[in-house]
DNA sequence: CTATGGCACGGATT
DNA sequence: AATCCGTGCCATAG
């Protein structure tokens, strides 16, 4: 699982000079996979114990207090506490129990996603197939899709093509449900012979999911039903399980949603980057707001490696004075990121109060460049910094970062309760105008956007809900 | 005739 | 410079 050679690190000095490398757009996965390839490539960084708070066992950074109980804790701060934590228990693999996972000295293992289904697969298989399998696990993308075919695997491992497709079969059926198939039908469709067996799935799921997902997204379910001769609103009834079941990309991480707890990890692949909640989890408390470092303990440039370096020969030097100031600059850079996402999220935090507090209704417009004015950053800066982040909210639903930009979610919300409290079906433009009431003034064809975003039928279609 | 979705344009955002 | 988003116009369905 190791990455790079050490060697020819000897790329001078004036190299990583020129290139001051910024840290600030990684994911928090992928900032640990950065520090592990330094750490092992780099002998002159080092990752020192970590301390530990008496109090909350929460680890401390090297010097001073710990920044959650040096607060007094009973503090009606108007501001959120912003701080820069250590990864705590990082998902190490297999929660499939099996107490399994001696290793992790100070980092965990990322666990990719061929290698999760195996594990879960490797004890139900045949030894002669397990090589097969890691093999088709292997050529997968990032949604769970199989790059290759049945065929060409049968081919290279002469075996049978048919021998090939049930071992497919087999594999679709581990964790993220529907892995290894060839596209997203194929994904949905093992997904419901799956759950058909612990779960009631509406009649024509299957012939829907087979032939008419594009109308399906249309929304025109009469449609459906005329052609496979049953009621519009049987059709309903399978869009609302298509919905919430069924993952077209089964190694796709989907936000947001309130996923069934059943697959208990589905959270394995996007650990958030941030979290926020109330200290203690008393509502009463400031908020707190943890940005999440992908180490435990602290970095530094290895004392013992400086000190050595004066008795070495001079051709060797000139290689670990680089690696000294690269470990400089990776740590430099590292607080950098951590200090602009601490800016950033102090802002963005106290702005966004209310949504977080309170849900998707109190969402306030906001852009990037207006954050990037009152920080004194650059907009491009703070695009980086959001992309691709993900934050976990008091009521521990996992959004991306880039959520407290939308602009139309509080509309988005709002039309979605005046359509679950409706008493009579309304039209577009009656909600247009509802809206304006209220001091909203959008047009009706953005309300229709909005609807359809939101996966609510047109007015015309929504006669008979049973809510 | 009314309600809705598709397409595409222009301005804002990234 | 590329992308996203709200909107207007128009075709189509009921």
């Amino acid at each position: 699982m190791l990455i790079l050679p050490s060697q020819q690190t000897s790329t001078t000095m004036s190299a990583h000079l020129a290139q001051t490398m910024t840290l600030l757009g990684l994911t928090l996965d992928e900032l640990q996979q950065k520090i592990e390839s330094e750490l092992a490539s780099n002998p002159a960084l080092e990752l020192i114990e970590e301390r530990t708070c008496p109090m909350c066992k929460r680890p401390l950074p090297p010097r001073g207090s710990c920044p959650i109980c040096s607060q007094p804790s009973s503090v009606q701060s108007e501001d959120p506490i912003v701080f820069i934590s250590p990864r705590e228990d990082f998902y190490t693999g297999s929660a499939t129990s099996t107490g399994e996972a001696p290793e992790e000295p100070f980092v965990s293992e990322m666990v990719d996603l061929p290698s999760y289904v195996l594990r879960q697969a490797a004890a139900d298989l045949p030894v002669e197939d397990r090589l097969i399998a890691a093999y088709i696990l292997t050529h997968l993308d990032e949604d769970g899709f199989l790059t290759t075919t049945a065929l060409e695997v049968a081919r290279y491992h002469h075996r049978l093509p048919s021998e090939i497709t049930a071992l497919i079969e087999k594999l679709k059926r581990y964790d993220p449900y529907g892995v290894c198939s060839a596209n997203p039908v194929e994904a949905m469709l093992a997904q419901v012979d799956i759950l058909s067996e612990t779960m009631n799935v509406p009649a024509y799921t299957r012939e829907v999911v087979a032939a008419y997902l594009h109308q399906m997204s249309q929304h025109h379910y009469q449609e459906i039903a005329r052609a496979l001769g049953t009621t519009t609103q049987q059709i309903q009834k399978v869009a609302a399980f298509i919905s919430e079941n069924l993952n077209p990309f089964p190694a796709r991480a989907h936000w947001g949603d309130v996923r069934n707890p059943n697959s208990s990890d589905s959270q394995v692949f996007h650990q958030p980057d941030i979290l926020i909640y109330h200290l203690n989890e008393n509502p009463a408390n400031p908020l707190v707001v943890e940005i999440i470092l992908p180490i435990r303990g602290t970095l530094r440039v290895n004392p013992l490696f400086k000190a050595t370096l004066k008795q070495v020969e001079e051709d060797k030097a000139e290689e670990w004075r680089g690696d000294i100031e690269k470990a400089n600059l990776l740590i430099k850079c590292i607080q950098q990121r951590s200090n602009a996402l601490k800016l950033l999220l102090e802002k963005l935090v106290s702005f966004q109060k209310d949504y977080i507090l309170q849900g998707d209704l109190e969402m306030k417009p906001l852009t990037r460049a207006e954050i990037a004015g009152q920080l004194d950053m650059h907009e491009s800066t703070i695009s980086r910094a959001v992309s691709g982040k993900t934050v976990q909210l008091p009521n521990k639903r996992i959004v991306p970062l880039a959520i407290f930009f939308d602009r139309s979610l509080a509309h988005r919300t709002l039309i979605k309760q005046m359509i679950e409290n409706e008493d009579h079906p309304l039209s577009d433009s009656e909600i247009r105008s509802a809206l304006k009431e209220q001091g909203i003034e959008i047009a009706r064809r953005t309300v229709a956007k909005y609807r359809s975003m939101e996966g609510i039928l047109p007015g015309n279609l929504r006669q008979n809900r049973t809510r």
